[in-house]
DNA sequence: ATTCAATACGAGCAAAAGCTCATATAAAAT
DNA sequence: ATTTTATATGAGCTTTTGCTCGTATTGAAT
């Protein structure tokens, strides 16, 4: 009946040492699920292979969900990395520039670490809506939506938060999915191109250009 | 290291009572998922819950994730019904037309039994990919690439493949997530209308004129 | 030097949960 | 009737695993 336990480090590090300690943890923890599944993530296995003791990472972790939810909360971190700087660069380029922008950042946001971002996302059983979880999605749905705002005039689908919803959904799962199924679209940019295609014309009703490329010709 | 069995049934139930009793199980399974969540969702309980004893539950079902896999089986397929009529009814009617029926029947699908739905694709963990899972993909996979072929002179995405995959990729999770964070507007048929418009104009590459509805006021 | 806090250690506890198996009963076959 | 097969039972075994806690060590402060 009880369900899980908080999810924050039981105490933060103060010395540089214990910073070491943590990382090592955090870093092993990622190396076993990308390597055997998070069937194998197990605290005292997380701790052998950091070479530190079971005690130390209790020490840092109240529980194995604190330990996860640290790792999947850096790997976000990384992946939001220069979303603002993106965003700032194409804070007033016509909009069918924005979307492709964010597409091809999302993107590459992918190829970072694709396999641990595929555990963490498909094999790690889900945590509940964790407190920065809930805070990063509304970082990113109040940007979308501030920049749909901006150029609502071009935009033809009568509900914003509808628009919001969808495009990013749509984005998201796509992409993400590509990682593992058409890695090779998505290398090759074929995938990016396509769905900012398809994103534009949703937004504008209007179709878009293809972008000079090879399969520009095929019409 | 070693990973999960097999997971089909043991033994086939021969006669009408063991039948009666392998369907008790599975609803039991299902009640217990619905109301209580997968950490609820252990072997003894769903035995007891359905009123039988734990040994009958391993007669059936040579593990836990067996049952799982039995319970998403008998889930998938409910959803599956009805998509060869609606196919067979929109068999050469417009592109258009056919996007606009396969989406509402998705809809549709997903508001059968959303609870289930739900804990069944976000709660329980990941049981690596089944047997019936791929064939079921599969059997979609072509269905919908059928349907392409067969215009593929309307079509402007120069891969279909692709076009597939994003297509599929997206009417599946944007109504599948619709169903837990934006209910209203999938009830109210506004999603559908939108996604159809995407997909659509994305295929096509021309805009969808809006269908007589509310919404189609707003320009 | 000495004190005290921070850090590290790891054997082992406790609880949970999947699953077995010896046994009993109901139905079918002979 | 008797045998055989199918079905049902549930106490408890086994294993796993998250986690505690008493102890040891390192480093900072005085």
């Amino acid at each position: 009946m009880a369900k899980k336990k908080p999810a924050s480090p039981r105490k933060m590090p103060e010395q540089d040492r214990s910073r070491a300690t943590v990382d090592v943890i955090v870093d092993a923890a990622a190396r076993i699920l990308v390597k055997d599944g998070y069937d194998a993530f197990t605290t005292n296995r997380v701790a052998e292979k950091a070479g530190v003791s079971i005690g130390s990472l209790y020490q840092y972790f109240p529980n194995k969900d604190a330990l996860l939810s640290e790792l999947m909360r850096r790997h976000t971190t990384d992946l939001e990395k220069g979303i603002e700087a993106m965003v700032a660069r194409a804070a007033d380029a016509p909009l069918a520039e924005v979307i492709r922008a964010a597409v091809e950042h999302n993107v590459q946001s992918h190829l970072i670490d694709p396999a641990l971002h595929r555990v963490l996302s498909e094999e790690v059983p889900r945590l509940g809506k964790l407190d920065w979880q809930a805070a990063f999605a509304e970082r990113m749905t109040h940007r979308v939506r501030a920049a749909f705002e901006a150029r609502r005039s071009e935009i033809v689908v009568p509900d914003l938060d509808l628009a919001v919803y969808i495009v990013t959904r749509t984005v998201e799962t796509v992409i993400h999915n590509a990682v593992t199924q058409r890695s090779h679209d998505l290398k090759s940019g074929a995938l990016a191109e396509e769905v900012t295609r398809m994103i534009v014309s949703f937004l504008t009703g209007k179709p878009l250009a293809a972008k000079r490329s090879v399969r520009a010709a095929a019409e």
